[in-house]
DNA sequence: TGAGTTATGATACAGATGTATCATAACTAG
DNA sequence: CTAGTTATGATACATCTGTATCATAACTCA
């Protein structure tokens, strides 16, 4: 048995490329040759890796979630066990907004990604409906806890919270993708949604070294 | 001067045909030659309405766009005069949910754009920046105007609460179009939302025939 | 060292796509 | 009726894209 390379090295290469690609120019600039181009390998080595276009656009999209995952497990482990509700519900309006370049790159490649979902079928919907509907069951689950200690605002219903929230950070992460706000501004509207859902009281106590929103 | 032909129409016909297939086959699959065959004439007269693809694209954007705008104008005159803020708000929100077919490719495609205006510049930014900022500044004077007359529950930020809203009714709109949320799981959000911004007080006085949140 | 397998290069090909060109039909004005 | 202009058809072309093919380099193992 000869030569043999580390394939998921290769292939990790080759999606960066594409993310690339498609965080610069658009999920549309993605080809075989230009993904090949920006990871420095041949064409044919984008075929040998990924053998045709839609499986490495499948390959791609199912990295991005991998990636999600992780970052959002290494989050929270990070945090304080258990964490606070409030800690835990602003480590994820952090995460989930496109702060940094790295953040933009993916917000922007994933947003791409729902969108072609939207008409093709084939493109899992998967990480587009369960992803977002786990996110929004922990939320809810963390929001029930801190209902239950009476950290809440009252009159809130944890369900109905939990989505509001989800939805909101992501309509302000597309906010900033398009330009329509800043960052700053983003989390300026979502400090005032934290601080009416949470009492007025207990304000950012930062439990981790990253950025805390503030 | 012969063979004079309404060249609105015609033009209106054929962006109507790009609308149809970005609706139907995504974005991506709208060519010169997919426009025509939708559109039911020749790819010569793409070309000779059009000029070019860009062109093309980019008229119908701003198509859709002034179709948006006076959508929105019609409802508000459907409004009693001047319309209660309540009315104004479920009126936009009910506007901004892709609830029926029609509005549903309209904000596919509408989505499909502001994820090409993200990498490219040169497709108007305006309507992605401009386009909010309008409707975010009309919630605003709306919500001062009901704070004023004391309708708004109490410790609330106005022009916060416009770009919450706006985001918010947003993101709901891009949760359905993917699948994640059916558009009366959507609106049971927004009723939430909007119980908590108004008092608990005043529900949805119908003020027009037309479907209200409910 | 040699045989066999993996990894990669070079190249070809068919189909699609945007655009250009040439011709001509359809029509109006004088 | 005819000349001239607009609108449309037919077709061609270069480029890009996904995919396939053939060769061979690189390497391992016996």
């Amino acid at each position: 048995m000869p030569k043999i390379v580390d394939h998921e090295q290769r292939r990790a290469r080759i999606l960066e490329g594409l993310v690339r690609v498609a965080g610069r120019r658009g999920i549309h600039a993605v080809t075989m040759r230009s993904v090949a181009t920006e990871a420095g390998v041949s064409l044919r080595l984008v075929q040998y890796y990924f053998q045709t276009k839609a499986r490495l656009m499948h390959a791609a999209l199912l990295d991005l979630e991998r990636q999600s995952h992780e970052r959002w497990a290494a989050r929270l482990a990070r945090l304080p066990q258990p964490p606070s509700p409030r800690a835990f519900v602003e480590a994820f309006v952090d995460e989930a907004l496109p702060s940094d370049e790295d953040s933009r790159v993916f917000h922007l490649v994933w947003t791409s990604y729902a969108v072609l979902a939207m008409t093709d079928p084939e493109l899992a919907e998967q990480p587009f409906v369960d992803g977002p509907n786990q996110l929004e069951r922990q939320l809810v689950d963390v929001l029930k806890r801190a209902q239950a200690d009476g950290l809440l605002a009252g009159g809130l219903d944890a369900r109905l919270e939990a989505a509001r929230l989800l939805t909101l950070t992501h309509g302000l992460g597309t906010s900033v993708l398009i330009g329509q706000r800043t960052v700053s501004a983003a989390t300026r509207v979502l400090r005032y949604h934290l601080d009416h859902l949470f009492g007025r009281s207990d304000r950012a106590q930062p439990t981790t070294a990253s950025t805390s929103i503030s």
